[in-house]
RNA sequence: GGCGGUAUAGCCAAGUGGUAAGGCAGAGGUCUGCAAAACCUUCAUCACCGGUUCAAAUCCGGUUACCGCCUCCA
Protein backbone atom coordinates (compact mmCIF):
# COMPACT_ATOMS: atom_id res chain seq x y z
CA UNK A 1 0.00 0.00 0.00
CA UNK A 2 1.81 2.96 -1.50
CA UNK A 3 1.49 5.90 1.60
CA UNK A 4 2.73 9.89 0.52
CA UNK A 5 3.36 12.37 2.88
CA UNK A 6 0.67 15.32 2.30
CA UNK A 7 2.26 18.82 2.75
CA UNK A 8 -1.42 19.86 3.48
CA UNK A 9 -1.81 17.35 6.32
CA UNK A 10 1.73 16.77 7.28
CA UNK A 11 0.72 13.21 7.31
CA UNK A 12 1.62 10.46 5.44
CA UNK A 13 -1.59 9.05 3.97
CA UNK A 14 -2.66 6.27 1.91
CA UNK A 15 -2.33 6.89 -1.66
CA UNK A 16 -5.66 7.06 -3.76
CA UNK A 17 -6.06 8.15 -7.13
CA UNK A 18 -9.60 9.27 -8.52
CA UNK A 19 -9.03 7.32 -10.97
CA UNK A 20 -7.64 3.31 -10.81
CA UNK A 21 -4.49 2.81 -12.25
CA UNK A 22 -4.26 6.24 -13.57
CA UNK A 23 -2.17 9.41 -11.90
CA UNK A 24 -2.70 13.28 -13.08
CA UNK A 25 0.05 15.21 -12.04
CA UNK A 26 1.26 18.51 -12.11
CA UNK A 27 4.84 20.00 -10.84
CA UNK A 28 6.22 23.57 -11.04
CA UNK A 29 8.50 24.11 -13.80
CA UNK A 30 11.17 26.38 -14.62
CA UNK A 31 10.73 30.03 -15.15
CA UNK A 32 13.15 30.25 -18.50
CA UNK A 33 15.39 32.94 -18.43
CA UNK A 34 18.60 31.34 -18.18
CA UNK A 35 19.66 27.79 -17.71
CA UNK A 36 18.75 25.34 -13.99
CA UNK A 37 20.86 24.86 -11.85
CA UNK A 38 21.32 21.75 -9.74
CA UNK A 39 18.70 22.75 -7.13
CA UNK A 40 16.20 22.77 -10.10
CA UNK A 41 17.42 19.74 -11.48
CA UNK A 42 16.63 18.56 -7.93
CA UNK A 43 12.93 19.00 -8.11
CA UNK A 44 12.83 17.42 -11.57
CA UNK A 45 14.64 14.55 -10.81
CA UNK A 46 12.57 13.99 -7.62
CA UNK A 47 8.76 14.17 -9.18
CA UNK A 48 10.66 12.05 -12.56
CA UNK A 49 11.50 9.55 -9.81
CA UNK A 50 7.96 9.41 -8.27
CA UNK A 51 6.58 9.18 -11.54
CA UNK A 52 8.79 6.07 -12.42
CA UNK A 53 7.83 4.24 -9.44
CA UNK A 54 3.86 4.98 -9.87
CA UNK A 55 5.02 2.82 -13.46
CA UNK A 56 6.88 0.63 -12.18
CA UNK A 57 3.72 -0.04 -10.15
CA UNK A 58 1.26 -0.36 -12.96
CA UNK A 59 -0.06 3.23 -12.76
CA UNK A 60 -0.31 5.16 -16.08
CA UNK A 61 0.98 8.94 -15.07
CA UNK A 62 -0.09 12.39 -16.84
CA UNK A 63 2.49 14.00 -16.10
CA UNK A 64 2.29 17.97 -16.70
CA UNK A 65 4.72 20.45 -15.82
CA UNK A 66 4.74 24.52 -16.90
CA UNK A 67 7.51 26.79 -18.52
CA UNK A 68 6.75 30.20 -16.92
CA UNK A 69 7.59 32.27 -20.36
CA UNK A 70 6.30 35.19 -19.40
CA UNK A 71 7.47 37.61 -16.53
CA UNK A 72 9.63 40.44 -14.86
CA UNK A 73 13.02 38.18 -14.87
CA UNK A 74 12.65 37.16 -18.88
CA UNK A 75 11.59 40.75 -19.44
CA UNK A 76 14.73 42.15 -18.10
CA UNK A 77 16.95 39.41 -19.81
CA UNK A 78 15.42 40.20 -23.11
CA UNK A 79 15.77 44.03 -22.07
CA UNK A 80 19.51 43.18 -21.29
CA UNK A 81 20.64 41.30 -24.18
CA UNK A 82 18.36 43.64 -26.81
CA UNK A 83 16.56 40.53 -27.85
CA UNK A 84 12.84 39.36 -26.99
CA UNK A 85 10.59 37.55 -24.02
CA UNK A 86 10.20 35.30 -26.88
CA UNK A 87 13.72 34.67 -28.09
CA UNK A 88 14.93 34.01 -24.60
CA UNK A 89 12.52 31.73 -23.41
CA UNK A 90 12.79 29.80 -26.81
CA UNK A 91 16.48 29.48 -25.97
CA UNK A 92 15.86 28.29 -22.42
CA UNK A 93 13.61 25.74 -23.17
CA UNK A 94 15.40 24.21 -25.70
CA UNK A 95 18.61 24.60 -23.08
CA UNK A 96 15.97 22.87 -20.44
CA UNK A 97 14.87 19.46 -22.40
CA UNK A 98 18.74 19.24 -23.82
CA UNK A 99 19.67 19.30 -20.07
CA UNK A 100 16.94 17.31 -18.39
CA UNK A 101 17.68 14.73 -21.50
CA UNK A 102 21.16 14.25 -20.12
CA UNK A 103 19.62 13.22 -16.64
CA UNK A 104 17.35 10.68 -18.44
CA UNK A 105 14.44 12.58 -16.92
CA UNK A 106 11.22 11.06 -19.32
CA UNK A 107 9.90 14.03 -21.28
CA UNK A 108 6.26 14.97 -19.61
CA UNK A 109 2.99 14.31 -20.87
CA UNK A 110 2.78 18.13 -21.60
CA UNK A 111 4.71 21.33 -20.91
CA UNK A 112 2.19 23.96 -21.55
CA UNK A 113 4.22 27.51 -21.61
CA UNK A 114 1.99 30.14 -19.77
CA UNK A 115 2.45 32.43 -23.29
CA UNK A 116 0.27 29.83 -25.23
CA UNK A 117 -2.65 30.00 -22.50
CA UNK A 118 -3.39 33.58 -22.59
CA UNK A 119 -7.24 33.73 -23.32
CA UNK A 120 -8.00 31.14 -20.96
CA UNK A 121 -5.83 32.72 -17.90
CA UNK A 122 -8.09 35.56 -19.00
CA UNK A 123 -11.36 33.73 -19.01
CA UNK A 124 -9.98 32.04 -15.56
CA UNK A 125 -9.30 35.96 -13.93
CA UNK A 126 -12.71 37.19 -15.41
CA UNK A 127 -14.83 34.63 -13.57
CA UNK A 128 -12.88 35.28 -10.52
CA UNK A 129 -13.53 39.21 -10.85
CA UNK A 130 -17.19 38.36 -11.13
CA UNK A 131 -17.49 36.07 -8.13
CA UNK A 132 -15.51 38.77 -6.09
CA UNK A 133 -12.35 36.91 -5.60
CA UNK A 134 -10.73 39.83 -7.39
CA UNK A 135 -10.68 43.25 -8.23
CA UNK A 136 -8.85 45.72 -10.90
CA UNK A 137 -7.07 48.83 -10.29
CA UNK A 138 -4.99 50.88 -12.39
CA UNK A 139 -4.66 47.99 -15.08
CA UNK A 140 -3.88 44.90 -12.50
CA UNK A 141 -5.54 42.59 -10.99
CA UNK A 142 -5.31 41.75 -7.50
CA UNK A 143 -6.71 38.33 -5.59
CA UNK A 144 -8.67 39.11 -2.41
CA UNK A 145 -6.83 36.54 -0.04
CA UNK A 146 -8.85 37.59 3.04
CA UNK A 147 -12.18 36.13 0.87
CA UNK A 148 -11.05 32.70 0.51
CA UNK A 149 -11.43 30.93 3.78
CA UNK A 150 -8.78 28.21 4.03
CA UNK A 151 -6.06 30.98 2.92
CA UNK A 152 -2.85 30.09 4.56
CA UNK A 153 -3.88 26.68 5.04
CA UNK A 154 -1.07 24.64 3.24
CA UNK A 155 1.73 26.40 4.74
CA UNK A 156 0.48 26.75 8.33
CA UNK A 157 0.29 30.14 8.05
CA UNK A 158 -1.69 32.78 10.26
CA UNK A 159 -3.31 34.98 7.64
CA UNK A 160 -2.24 38.62 10.13
CA UNK A 161 0.95 37.39 10.46
CA UNK A 162 1.44 37.37 6.58
CA UNK A 163 0.53 40.71 6.72
CA UNK A 164 3.11 42.22 8.89
CA UNK A 165 5.77 39.68 6.55
CA UNK A 166 4.18 41.65 3.58
CA UNK A 167 4.06 45.05 4.86
CA UNK A 168 8.10 44.81 4.98
CA UNK A 169 8.62 43.72 1.39
CA UNK A 170 5.93 45.10 -0.56
CA UNK A 171 6.59 47.97 -2.78
CA UNK A 172 4.60 51.23 -1.80
CA UNK A 173 3.31 51.54 -5.23
CA UNK A 174 2.01 48.48 -5.64
CA UNK A 175 1.07 48.66 -2.33
CA UNK A 176 -1.15 51.52 -2.82
CA UNK A 177 -3.03 50.05 -5.47
CA UNK A 178 -4.30 46.85 -3.15
CA UNK A 179 -7.00 46.52 -1.05
CA UNK A 180 -4.98 44.20 1.40
CA UNK A 181 -1.14 43.75 1.73
CA UNK A 182 -1.63 40.04 1.30
CA UNK A 183 -3.57 40.34 -2.14
CA UNK A 184 -1.76 38.46 -5.07
CA UNK A 185 -1.48 39.59 -8.78
CA UNK A 186 -3.21 37.84 -11.53
CA UNK A 187 -2.71 40.07 -14.22
CA UNK A 188 0.14 43.19 -14.18
CA UNK A 189 -0.61 46.07 -16.02
CA UNK A 190 2.29 46.56 -18.73
CA UNK A 191 4.77 49.41 -18.58
CA UNK A 192 6.11 51.14 -21.80
CA UNK A 193 7.99 49.20 -24.13
CA UNK A 194 6.97 45.80 -22.29
CA UNK A 195 5.73 42.45 -23.92
CA UNK A 196 1.85 42.90 -23.33
CA UNK A 197 -1.22 41.08 -23.93
CA UNK A 198 -4.78 42.83 -24.35
CA UNK A 199 -7.27 41.95 -21.64
CA UNK A 200 -10.40 43.59 -20.49
CA UNK A 201 -8.61 45.72 -18.05
CA UNK A 202 -5.95 46.55 -20.32
CA UNK A 203 -2.56 45.66 -21.92
CA UNK A 204 -0.73 43.49 -19.27
CA UNK A 205 0.69 39.89 -19.05
CA UNK A 206 -0.59 37.16 -16.28
CA UNK A 207 1.06 37.13 -13.05
CA UNK A 208 2.97 34.38 -11.53
CA UNK A 209 0.84 32.09 -10.24
CA UNK A 210 -2.36 32.37 -12.32
CA UNK A 211 -0.71 30.21 -14.84
CA UNK A 212 -0.27 27.21 -12.86
CA UNK A 213 -3.65 26.73 -12.19
CA UNK A 214 -5.25 27.40 -15.08
CA UNK A 215 -2.70 24.99 -17.23
CA UNK A 216 -2.97 22.53 -14.45
CA UNK A 217 -7.07 22.26 -14.63
CA UNK A 218 -7.51 22.66 -18.42
CA UNK A 219 -4.81 19.49 -19.06
CA UNK A 220 -5.31 17.29 -15.60
CA UNK A 221 -9.00 18.71 -14.50
CA UNK A 222 -10.58 20.11 -11.64
CA UNK A 223 -8.99 18.19 -8.82
CA UNK A 224 -4.89 16.89 -9.61
CA UNK A 225 -4.11 14.08 -7.71
CA UNK A 226 -0.40 15.16 -7.14
CA UNK A 227 0.85 18.55 -7.45
CA UNK A 228 4.67 18.95 -6.23
CA UNK A 229 7.33 21.58 -6.43
CA UNK A 230 9.98 22.25 -4.49
CA UNK A 231 9.66 23.75 -0.30
CA UNK A 232 10.18 26.98 -1.36
CA UNK A 233 6.82 26.94 -3.18
CA UNK A 234 4.09 26.44 -0.75
CA UNK A 235 4.06 30.10 0.15
CA UNK A 236 3.19 31.74 -1.50
CA UNK A 237 2.75 30.15 -4.95
CA UNK A 238 1.34 27.27 -3.85
CA UNK A 239 -0.99 28.97 -1.40
CA UNK A 240 -2.04 31.45 -4.30
CA UNK A 241 -2.76 28.50 -6.84
CA UNK A 242 -5.10 26.83 -4.18
CA UNK A 243 -7.11 30.16 -3.40
CA UNK A 244 -7.20 30.60 -7.06
CA UNK A 245 -8.22 27.43 -8.39
CA UNK A 246 -10.68 26.69 -5.65
CA UNK A 247 -12.34 29.78 -6.01
CA UNK A 248 -12.75 29.43 -9.80
CA UNK A 249 -14.13 26.02 -9.31
CA UNK A 250 -15.52 25.45 -6.00
CA UNK A 251 -13.65 21.59 -5.64
CA UNK A 252 -10.68 20.95 -3.99
CA UNK A 253 -7.67 21.68 -5.89
CA UNK A 254 -4.72 18.77 -5.58
CA UNK A 255 -5.29 15.81 -2.96
CA UNK A 256 -2.09 15.45 -2.36
CA UNK A 257 0.91 17.83 -2.21
CA UNK A 258 4.12 16.74 -2.31
CA UNK A 259 7.15 19.06 -1.45
CA UNK A 260 10.93 18.25 -2.16
CA UNK A 261 14.00 19.05 0.21
CA UNK A 262 16.60 21.87 -1.21
CA UNK A 263 20.11 21.13 -2.65
CA UNK A 264 22.14 22.84 0.03
CA UNK A 265 26.37 23.88 -0.58
CA UNK A 266 28.62 25.48 0.56
CA UNK A 267 30.63 24.68 4.34
CA UNK A 268 27.27 26.86 5.85
CA UNK A 269 25.02 24.44 3.90
CA UNK A 270 23.15 27.44 2.46
CA UNK A 271 19.95 26.72 0.17
CA UNK A 272 21.39 27.01 -3.81
CA UNK A 273 18.77 29.32 -4.95
CA UNK A 274 19.37 31.67 -8.43
CA UNK A 275 18.77 34.84 -6.24
CA UNK A 276 21.91 34.04 -3.52
CA UNK A 277 24.23 32.95 -6.49
CA UNK A 278 25.51 30.02 -5.43
CA UNK A 279 24.74 27.76 -7.95
CA UNK A 280 26.11 25.40 -10.28
CA UNK A 281 24.25 25.19 -13.90
CA UNK A 282 23.31 21.21 -14.73
CA UNK A 283 24.68 22.97 -18.92
CA UNK A 284 27.94 23.34 -17.11
CA UNK A 285 27.61 20.16 -14.68
CA UNK A 286 27.48 17.29 -17.64
CA UNK A 287 30.32 19.40 -19.60
CA UNK A 288 32.62 17.69 -17.08
CA UNK A 289 31.13 14.86 -15.67
CA UNK A 290 29.47 12.09 -15.71
CA UNK A 291 25.53 13.54 -15.89
CA UNK A 292 24.41 9.62 -14.17
CA UNK A 293 26.51 10.59 -10.87
CA UNK A 294 23.90 13.50 -10.61
CA UNK A 295 21.04 11.69 -11.02
CA UNK A 296 22.11 8.96 -8.67
CA UNK A 297 22.96 11.17 -6.08
CA UNK A 298 18.89 12.84 -6.04
CA UNK A 299 17.38 9.93 -7.13
CA UNK A 300 18.56 7.77 -4.04
CA UNK A 301 17.78 10.33 -2.10
CA UNK A 302 14.39 10.43 -0.23
CA UNK A 303 12.70 13.69 -1.74
CA UNK A 304 12.23 15.37 0.77
CA UNK A 305 15.46 15.28 2.49
CA UNK A 306 18.38 17.97 1.58
CA UNK A 307 21.20 16.79 -0.04
CA UNK A 308 24.46 18.53 0.35
CA UNK A 309 26.09 19.29 -3.04
CA UNK A 310 29.93 18.67 -2.49
CA UNK A 311 32.41 17.12 -3.90
CA UNK A 312 32.48 14.41 -1.56
CA UNK A 313 28.49 13.38 -2.05
CA UNK A 314 29.26 13.10 -6.14
CA UNK A 315 32.78 11.01 -4.96
CA UNK A 316 30.43 9.04 -3.04
CA UNK A 317 27.42 8.69 -5.94
CA UNK A 318 30.12 7.80 -8.22
CA UNK A 319 31.48 5.01 -5.73
CA UNK A 320 28.39 3.34 -5.52
CA UNK A 321 26.81 3.52 -9.04
CA UNK A 322 30.39 1.85 -9.89
CA UNK A 323 29.32 -0.63 -7.04
CA UNK A 324 26.05 -0.77 -9.04
CA UNK A 325 28.14 -1.43 -12.40
CA UNK A 326 30.71 -3.89 -11.39
CA UNK A 327 27.34 -6.15 -10.18
CA UNK A 328 25.73 -5.37 -13.57
CA UNK A 329 29.26 -6.71 -15.45
CA UNK A 330 29.39 -9.56 -13.20
CA UNK A 331 26.17 -10.93 -13.77
CA UNK A 332 26.30 -10.39 -17.34
CA UNK A 333 29.74 -11.97 -18.23
CA UNK A 334 27.90 -15.45 -17.02
CA UNK A 335 25.91 -15.51 -19.09
CA UNK A 336 28.24 -17.31 -21.83
CA UNK A 337 29.02 -20.16 -19.94
CA UNK A 338 25.34 -20.33 -18.22
CA UNK A 339 23.56 -23.72 -18.46
CA UNK A 340 19.80 -24.31 -19.12
CA UNK A 341 17.60 -24.10 -15.56
CA UNK A 342 17.33 -22.32 -12.44
CA UNK A 343 18.40 -22.17 -8.80
CA UNK A 344 15.38 -21.75 -6.84
CA UNK A 345 17.12 -20.43 -3.32
CA UNK A 346 18.80 -17.89 -5.32
CA UNK A 347 15.84 -16.75 -6.91
CA UNK A 348 13.78 -16.79 -3.83
CA UNK A 349 15.92 -14.40 -2.28
CA UNK A 350 15.77 -11.89 -5.43
CA UNK A 351 11.79 -12.08 -4.90
CA UNK A 352 12.24 -11.34 -1.49
CA UNK A 353 14.85 -8.05 -2.35
CA UNK A 354 12.16 -7.29 -4.64
CA UNK A 355 9.00 -7.22 -2.06
CA UNK A 356 11.18 -5.39 0.20
CA UNK A 357 12.00 -3.01 -2.61
CA UNK A 358 8.27 -2.26 -3.00
CA UNK A 359 7.65 -1.71 0.91
CA UNK A 360 10.88 0.82 0.96
CA UNK A 361 9.41 2.53 -1.90
CA UNK A 362 5.80 2.64 -0.78
CA UNK A 363 6.82 4.19 2.00
CA UNK A 364 6.48 8.01 0.93
CA UNK A 365 9.03 7.25 -1.66
CA UNK A 366 11.68 6.39 0.70
CA UNK A 367 14.74 5.87 -2.30
CA UNK A 368 17.32 5.43 0.07
CA UNK A 369 16.03 2.22 1.92
CA UNK A 370 14.70 1.60 -1.65
CA UNK A 371 19.03 1.58 -3.16
CA UNK A 372 19.51 0.16 -0.44
CA UNK A 373 17.40 -3.20 -1.46
CA UNK A 374 19.82 -2.50 -5.48
CA UNK A 375 22.30 -3.01 -3.21
CA UNK A 376 21.12 -6.42 -1.52
CA UNK A 377 20.29 -7.49 -4.69
CA UNK A 378 23.79 -6.62 -5.93
CA UNK A 379 25.35 -8.90 -3.91
CA UNK A 380 23.28 -11.67 -4.49
CA UNK A 381 23.82 -11.13 -8.19
CA UNK A 382 28.02 -11.30 -7.12
CA UNK A 383 27.63 -14.11 -4.85
CA UNK A 384 25.49 -16.48 -7.49
CA UNK A 385 28.15 -15.44 -10.33
CA UNK A 386 31.04 -16.29 -8.24
CA UNK A 387 29.51 -19.86 -8.15
CA UNK A 388 31.20 -22.39 -10.87
CA UNK A 389 28.19 -23.21 -12.42
CA UNK A 390 25.13 -20.44 -12.74
CA UNK A 391 21.56 -21.22 -14.17
CA UNK A 392 20.64 -19.52 -17.31
CA UNK A 393 17.05 -18.74 -15.97
CA UNK A 394 17.99 -17.74 -12.91
CA UNK A 395 20.92 -15.07 -14.32
CA UNK A 396 18.15 -13.88 -16.69
CA UNK A 397 15.69 -13.12 -13.62
CA UNK A 398 18.65 -11.62 -11.44
CA UNK A 399 19.21 -8.81 -14.48
CA UNK A 400 15.45 -8.03 -15.48
CA UNK A 401 15.03 -7.17 -11.79
CA UNK A 402 18.12 -4.74 -11.69
CA UNK A 403 16.88 -3.32 -14.81
CA UNK A 404 13.74 -2.71 -13.03
CA UNK A 405 14.59 -1.47 -10.07
CA UNK A 406 17.56 0.18 -11.04
CA UNK A 407 15.27 2.03 -13.88
CA UNK A 408 13.05 3.54 -10.93
CA UNK A 409 15.79 5.68 -10.21
CA UNK A 410 16.16 6.65 -13.77
CA UNK A 411 19.61 4.85 -13.83
CA UNK A 412 20.83 2.97 -17.41
CA UNK A 413 22.95 0.08 -17.08
CA UNK A 414 24.16 -1.39 -20.59
CA UNK A 415 27.15 -3.82 -21.01
CA UNK A 416 30.15 -2.59 -23.88
CA UNK A 417 29.56 -4.74 -26.69
CA UNK A 418 32.13 -2.81 -29.23
CA UNK A 419 35.95 -3.30 -29.37
CA UNK A 420 37.91 -3.05 -32.43
CA UNK A 421 40.04 -5.92 -33.68
CA UNK A 422 43.25 -4.11 -33.04
CA UNK A 423 42.03 -3.88 -29.18
CA UNK A 424 41.02 -7.38 -30.03
CA UNK A 425 44.36 -8.73 -31.23
CA UNK A 426 46.30 -7.43 -27.88
CA UNK A 427 43.77 -8.93 -25.46
CA UNK A 428 44.81 -12.17 -27.45
CA UNK A 429 48.26 -11.05 -27.38
CA UNK A 430 48.23 -10.40 -23.12
CA UNK A 431 46.60 -14.10 -22.58
CA UNK A 432 49.55 -15.44 -25.01
CA UNK A 433 51.67 -13.60 -23.07
CA UNK A 434 50.49 -15.12 -19.93
CA UNK A 435 50.70 -18.84 -20.66
CA UNK A 436 54.27 -18.43 -21.63
CA UNK A 437 54.48 -16.84 -17.83
CA UNK A 438 55.72 -13.63 -19.65
CA UNK A 439 54.32 -10.89 -17.38
CA UNK A 440 56.02 -8.17 -18.27
CA UNK A 441 54.86 -8.04 -21.40
CA UNK A 442 51.22 -9.15 -20.29
CA UNK A 443 50.97 -5.89 -17.93
CA UNK A 444 52.69 -3.97 -20.42
CA UNK A 445 49.71 -4.72 -22.34
CA UNK A 446 47.18 -4.23 -19.82
CA UNK A 447 49.08 -0.98 -18.61
CA UNK A 448 48.47 0.19 -22.21
CA UNK A 449 44.73 -0.73 -22.73
CA UNK A 450 44.09 0.93 -19.62
CA UNK A 451 45.71 4.78 -21.62
CA UNK A 452 42.79 3.97 -23.73
CA UNK A 453 39.87 3.33 -20.88
CA UNK A 454 39.66 -0.64 -21.40
CA UNK A 455 39.89 -2.01 -18.31
CA UNK A 456 40.74 -6.06 -18.10
CA UNK A 457 39.77 -8.56 -15.90
CA UNK A 458 40.87 -12.17 -15.67
CA UNK A 459 38.08 -14.75 -14.01
CA UNK A 460 37.68 -18.41 -13.96
CA UNK A 461 35.67 -17.71 -16.83
CA UNK A 462 38.34 -15.93 -19.06
CA UNK A 463 39.27 -12.54 -19.51
CA UNK A 464 36.68 -9.65 -19.70
CA UNK A 465 36.76 -6.01 -20.54
CA UNK A 466 34.73 -2.62 -19.97
CA UNK A 467 35.44 0.82 -20.62
CA UNK A 468 36.26 3.12 -17.75
C1' G B 1 8.23 37.68 15.67
C1' G B 2 5.07 33.48 13.07
C1' C B 3 5.40 28.66 10.59
C1' G B 4 8.21 24.31 9.13
C1' G B 5 12.48 21.05 9.00
C1' U B 6 17.06 18.71 10.76
C1' A B 7 20.70 16.74 14.70
C1' U B 8 22.68 8.66 14.46
C1' A B 9 30.33 6.07 13.38
C1' G B 10 35.76 9.64 9.68
C1' C B 11 31.83 10.68 5.59
C1' C B 12 26.80 9.53 3.48
C1' A B 13 22.58 7.35 5.68
C1' A B 14 18.34 3.59 7.55
C1' G B 15 15.74 2.72 11.87
C1' U B 16 9.51 6.14 15.50
C1' G B 17 9.10 1.45 22.08
C1' G B 18 12.39 -4.36 22.53
C1' U B 19 17.99 -3.63 22.81
C1' A B 20 21.85 0.33 16.42
C1' A B 21 20.36 -1.71 8.35
C1' G B 22 23.35 -0.46 4.31
C1' G B 23 27.18 2.18 1.26
C1' C B 24 32.04 4.78 1.12
C1' A B 25 36.64 5.09 3.69
C1' G B 26 39.79 1.96 7.33
C1' A B 27 41.72 -3.04 9.29
C1' G B 28 42.31 -8.46 8.53
C1' G B 29 41.41 -12.69 5.27
C1' U B 30 40.07 -15.57 0.52
C1' C B 31 40.69 -15.55 -4.79
C1' U B 32 44.74 -13.81 -8.59
C1' G B 33 51.31 -14.78 -11.74
C1' C B 34 50.38 -9.68 -10.14
C1' A B 35 46.19 -6.83 -10.48
C1' A B 36 41.09 -5.69 -10.98
C1' A B 37 36.34 -7.12 -9.55
C1' A B 38 34.03 -9.93 -5.89
C1' C B 39 33.25 -12.61 -1.39
C1' C B 40 34.06 -13.34 4.12
C1' U B 41 35.29 -11.00 8.93
C1' U B 42 35.79 -6.45 11.63
C1' C B 43 34.47 -1.07 12.91
C1' A B 44 28.90 3.59 16.85
C1' U B 45 24.83 3.27 22.35
C1' C B 46 22.11 7.56 18.54
C1' A B 47 23.23 16.76 20.14
C1' C B 48 22.34 17.85 25.61
C1' C B 49 19.24 17.69 30.32
C1' G B 50 15.07 15.65 32.79
C1' G B 51 10.67 12.43 32.73
C1' U B 52 7.33 8.04 31.40
C1' U B 53 8.24 2.59 30.86
C1' C B 54 10.21 -3.94 32.65
C1' A B 55 12.42 -1.72 28.17
C1' A B 56 13.66 4.67 24.35
C1' A B 57 17.78 6.63 19.12
C1' U B 58 12.52 5.87 19.04
C1' C B 59 7.17 8.66 23.59
C1' C B 60 6.65 13.44 26.82
C1' G B 61 8.87 18.21 28.69
C1' G B 62 12.93 21.45 28.32
C1' U B 63 17.83 23.15 26.23
C1' U B 64 21.39 23.95 22.35
C1' A B 65 22.96 24.19 17.24
C1' C B 66 22.07 24.45 12.11
C1' C B 67 18.76 25.09 7.78
C1' G B 68 14.37 26.84 5.23
C1' C B 69 9.66 29.67 4.30
C1' C B 70 7.09 34.28 5.66
C1' U B 71 9.97 38.80 -0.80
C1' C B 72 11.59 36.21 -6.83
C1' C B 73 13.27 31.11 -6.02
C1' A B 74 12.84 23.80 -7.31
Amino acid sequence: MLRVFNTLTREKEVFKSQKPNLVNMYVCGPTVYNYIHIGNARSIVAFDTIRRYFEYRGYQVNYVSNFTDVDDKLINEARREQTTVPEIAARYIDAFKADVAQLNVEPATVNPKASDNIPEIIAFIQNLIDKGYAYEAAGNVYYRARKFKNYGQLSDQNIDELEQGASQHVETEELSLKEDPIDFAMWKAAKPDEIFWEAPWGKGRPGWHIECSVMSIKYLGQTLDIHGGGQDLEFPHHENEIAQSEAETGQKFANYWLHNGFVTIGSEDEKMSKSLGNFVTVHDFVAQSDPQILRFLMATTQYRRPIRYCQESLDDAQANLNKLSHGFINLDYRFKDAVEGHDTAVETDAEAIQTAFIAAMDDDFNAQNGIMQVYELVKLMNQYTNQAEVKQETLTLLKQLFLEMTNVFGLKFATDSLLDDEIEAMIQARNDARKNKDFAKSDAIRDELKTQGIILEDTPQGTRWHRE
